[in-house]
DNA sequence: CGGTTGACTTGGAGCTGCTCCAACCGGCTA
DNA sequence: TAGCCGGTTGGAGCAGCTCCAAGTCAACCG
């Protein structure tokens, strides 16, 4: 697979793909015989779970880290598990804060709607 | 108030209050004798808002917007009405975000989890 | 009265995480 | 042989802060 195809199949841009690969956050991206990425299946695999991890705000150190971990072989699968688990919980935090956002719009959007009847300090 | 208090009321830092004045993300703010700025009441709820709105991932050019439109007066409601429904609204996709990108966590946690014993492709 | 502290002021640099661009290269088609 | 397509690299630019230096002013201490 090119790097276009990559992008398409995992959300990325491949520029960001590229970026991503500058800052260690891929495993080793083979290349063809002119000089050009190639993706296999697993690659993308890596790419769609960083576009999630990125897409819900994971901060790229975080998303480093545990490209390192991966690199380094299945003895590291515990701690992989706990920064998901972290992200997770992260994950929780970040619904609490829309849900209450949602409320304080909703109040705000109602302090419009009352058509100027209430009277508002 | 003084700045500090505002940002500990409000949330966001000092640094970003005095980032956001000069944004144009603020109604006029007055200053003292002193130079310094003095927050009301409704400036810290201002401020709030904006608190919320940014935490939730509003651009800074929507902000700019809403905030010219408060300044423009009371005509201008149902315009920044809809601004805040539109927000909503991705506050919904957002929503939607999280809870995909939780399954996909949760699969490969369980795929972590089951101990090596399935066989992985 | 002079000196120190502390909260503020401004302007500007630095950081994250992209995103876009110029300049270039190799392969394919006409 | 030319033109186009899809890549390549390095580097600039952008949003949205965040931090810092240098300065001002008020208040308090001795």
């Amino acid at each position: 697979m090119r790097i276009s195809e990559a992008a398409a199949a995992c959300g990325l841009s491949a520029d960001t793909i590229r970026y991503y690969e500058k800052s260690g956050m891929l495993p080793e991206i083979r290349r063809g015989a002119d000089g050009h990425r190639r993706f296999g299946k697993q690659d993308i695999d890596w790419l769609t779970l960083l576009y999630w991890l990125r897409e819900t705000g994971m901060p790229m150190q975080q998303m480093r880290r545990f490209t390192a971990l991966a690199k380094a072989g299945a003895a590291t699968v515990a701690e992989r598990r706990e920064i998901l688990m972290d992200h997770a919980d992260e994950l929780d935090r970040r619904r609490d804060l829309l849900d209450r956002c949602a409320a304080v719009l909703a109040v705000k959007i109602a302090s419009y709607d009352d058509g100027g009847t209430a009277r508002r300090p």
